[in-house]
DNA sequence: GGATGTCCATAGGCATTCGCTATGGTATGC
DNA sequence: GCATACCATAGCGAATGCCTATGGACATCC
């Protein structure tokens, strides 16, 4: 049982003749006998009886139309709307970032991904850059949201922007009511700091060092929305990127530009080298790019 | 693109990997690769990323996949239960009767019909006889539920009951009030007769020449409803078969049994002689023969 | 870094299948 | 009884599908 054979019976159902059907599908009438006996035999039931004057479907024709209809049906769509299908990005696709981008990007991209791509099957991961690449090195995910560097020549970057990482202070702390931060501000303030498993803590430390301050790093938390809440709570002060401190204000904390040289991290997309281009997945970075941008312009 | 395509490019997508799809699908490993190759050029897309270990869906691929599953799920499931769609009468059928029997028999016979093949997709149609034959030739109807004769080689005779035609007349009729009916009582009696067109009426015809009476018709109706309705109006009075009887009960009429040799019709269910067996039409018959007898019995 | 293993693609051979033309058989209708 | 309409069968050539064997690319292991 084919496809072809199937439009070949329901041709000859409709039409209620095999010479009828054979004309309207192209081909010569022993091709519709032919293809209409095999059926038949491969099903074990006569589909129609044979009349002198054309051929009428049996009990077993009869239920073997509905369900022809609905292959064929499936079918014809598949190969007509395959194009569109392709072009609407439909499909399961799955998008990650790591922790201290996700919770302030994701609320704002994933809607707005969703709204431009209503027919793909999103699902986002927030996972670790290290874990990220494993994934993308299996397949799992499609694309990563992180932060290079990245040292894997499978892994193809696309660095889509660069933010500012602000000095977080509580609103009581004697710096919250100056205009701007500068780096020697770091020095021997009582310090939050994220766990050396986020990409983060280890660009900031790279930042103190290259600036030869050695910050006083009185705790280590593992997300930064503790780190922020720490901090509000006076027990110190913060490197936190510009994303999260527009995603998440408060009164009770005061977040400060750097006036000159900022610490900075850049924001990138991150695929695997082998996959080819993927609609999504440039949407994704443009998406991503806008976002960031406003948040800078803010 | 082939159904065995399909499955190939499913198993691959699944699996992550030609050599396991080939595995899964009990085929060489080529087997796969060949088809695959094959579907891509089909759709003019690429649908893997061919990597140093495996394989990964590209947007194409991403497209296609719930498309393909449809397609095998709808497959398959035709494979799997067309036997029980056979056994269930899954199907569209056309059942028919003369309008002397249709408006009787239908409204009891339909929802049982409707209710033992809750799958099937039926239609009742009313017609004369003799277009009735003409539909059963071209087979536009699977049964037609109908009174012999029938002098046709082509059509396929059961007789499932004989009912006896009842005397009618209106309830303040002189004869309203007796037991039964006798033969003599319809000479010069002003009578109430069906068109032509209907066999009853030649059954009627038949019947009075047999027994030597010449009705005295005052009124031809094209339906055996409105002769009932005459009749009650007193206009005159009616041989009507037993099921019009029942079906129509009414205080304005009496309908009185002949005494002895009444005039009977048969019912039988008709098909066309080069019909298969069917499973619905033998069932047909069943109900139409009970139906028959529970009028008999009251 | 060379050997090994894994995985996919390609080549060539074999059997099957598909569609075609030609023809036969059967019932119908004039 | 002949012509017609329709389906089935036969036989042929082309295409297709699956197979085994092999090649090439990349990763892994010692």
């Amino acid at each position: 049982m084919d496809i072809q054979q199937l439009r070949y019976f329901v041709a000859a159902a409709e039409t209620g003749s095999i010479t009828r059907a054979a004309a309207r599908c192209r081909v010569a009438q022993p091709s519709v006998s032919q293809q209409i006996a095999r059926l038949e035999a491969t099903l074990n039931h006569p589909l129609f009886d044979r009349l002198p004057r054309g051929i009428a479907l049996t009990d077993a024709g009869k239920a073997l139309l509905p369900r022809a209809k609905r292959i064929l049906s499936e079918y014809d769509d598949a190969l007509l709307h395959f194009e569109d299908d392709l072009d609407q990005g439909v499909g399961r696709f799955t998008i990650a970032a790591i922790p201290t981008i996700a919770p302030y990007l994701f609320p704002k991209l994933l809607p707005m991904l969703a709204r431009d791509f209503p027919r793909a099957q999103l699902t986002a991961i927030e996972d670790t850059t290290e874990n990220l690449i494993a994934q993308l090195h299996d397949h799992t995910i499609d694309a990563a949201i992180l932060s290079p560097p990245i040292d894997d020549p499978a892994i193809k970057l696309r660095t889509v922007a660069s933010e500012p990482l602000l000095l977080s202070v509580s609103a009581d702390h004697p710096l919250a009511h100056r205009p701007r931060a500068a780096v020697p501000d770091l020095r021997s303030e009582p310090t939050i700091a994220l766990s050396e498993a986020h990409c983060l803590a280890h660009q900031i430390t790279g930042f103190c060092a290259s600036k030869r301050v050695a910050p006083n790093i009185v705790c280590r938390t593992t997300h930064l929305a503790t780190t922020l809440a720490l901090v509000e709570q006076g027990l110190g002060i913060a490197l936190i990127p510009l994303m999260a401190a527009r995603a998440t204000p408060s009164t009770k904390r005061s977040d400060l530009h750097f006036a000159r040289t900022p610490p900075t991290r850049d924001i990138a997309i991150a695929t695997h080298k082998s996959s080819s281009p993927s609609r999504i997945t440039d949407h994704l970075a443009d998406l991503t790019k806008q976002l960031c941008e406003r948040h800078d312009q803010n």
